[in-house]
DNA sequence: GCTAACCTTTACGTCAACGTGAAGGTGCTG
DNA sequence: CAGCACCTTCACGTTGACGTAAAGGTTAGC
């Protein structure tokens, strides 16, 4: 065998346990999310080992972010990485060409497809901001109450 | 009788599908949060039918609200609608008392109720933000190497 | 080469948040 | 008072997102 990679290797793969413990999820989440198409391991090892690069951990925290912080499902999250798979394949075709207008068309999709989350998101986000405005109104009444039996 | 009811009868008690379809929610979906305890509607017929006055409505739009746009589970919810009625009963202490003292620390606590539900729902319009800035970003390169082709 | 720790697939369990009947009562309309 | 739309309470079914246990294979360290 080739002397075994120690140390500070940079492009180590990693098993499923050491995944999970870095993006804070479990091997069995993990694992599931491979069942419903979100991600496939990097490779496997001799026997099977499920083994993952960075790519994937990049992967896996997308779709951590967008469970929690934004609240999609899985199915919604399945669709937005489409989209990233999608501007992957548009940014080789991309480079595969030099036709300007050809060159456009592709940033120009693009463009419409960020454009589409960024809409999502903003949506979410807006609507998450009009609620947090009318608890503040709410505080703000409290603390001026309070500011008034101060003086 | 009731004479200066001002024009149509504003009091007027709805039945479970009227405000479902008021709220965009399903009779099943409301009959369940009162399961759970999220709300107990207003009256009853003689027969039995449930009956939800404004008081009734709002609630459900706050609930909806919390749901699909904050994301928080319905045990979640549930926390927040008893801090709520945590607020309302400090609200009527307050009312009833005048000691400057026991008033400051009535306001106190609805401050920091409020400051805990805004603690929360900042925390999730953050990570949203910086998810949000981040294909942000992604946009701007590619609106970026658009504008480069069209000079 | 042995062992402990980690991995594999398969499969059944669970919990939240409802959906979907079934069987029967209610309430307005003609 | 007949009829129809809406309501009631069970009660079981479903879907998403995993948890958990079983039975066995793999790897790393000694």
């Amino acid at each position: 065998m080739a002397p075994t990679l120690p140390g500070p290797d940079r492009a180590r793969l990693l098993r499923i346990q050491e995944v999970a413990e870095l993006c804070a999820l479990t091997a069995r989440s993990i694992r599931y999310y491979e069942e419903v198409g979100l991600l496939k391991p990097a490779g496997r090892s001799e026997g099977a080992y499920r083994l993952y690069d960075r790519d994937d951990l990049e992967r896996l925290l997308f779709i951590k972010a967008m469970r929690d912080d934004a609240g999609f499902s899985l199915a919604e999250i399945g669709l937005l990485l489409e989209d990233e798979a999608a501007r992957e394949r548009s940014r080789e075709r991309f480079m595969a060409t030099s036709d300007v207008a050809e060159r456009r068309a592709i940033l120009r999709a693009s463009a419409g497809r960020l454009d589409g989350q960024l809409a999502r998101l903003h949506e979410k986000a807006e609507r998450l901001g009009a609620m947090i405005a009318g608890v503040e109104e709410r505080r703000a009444r409290v603390g001026c109450r309070l500011a008034e039996l101060d003086q």
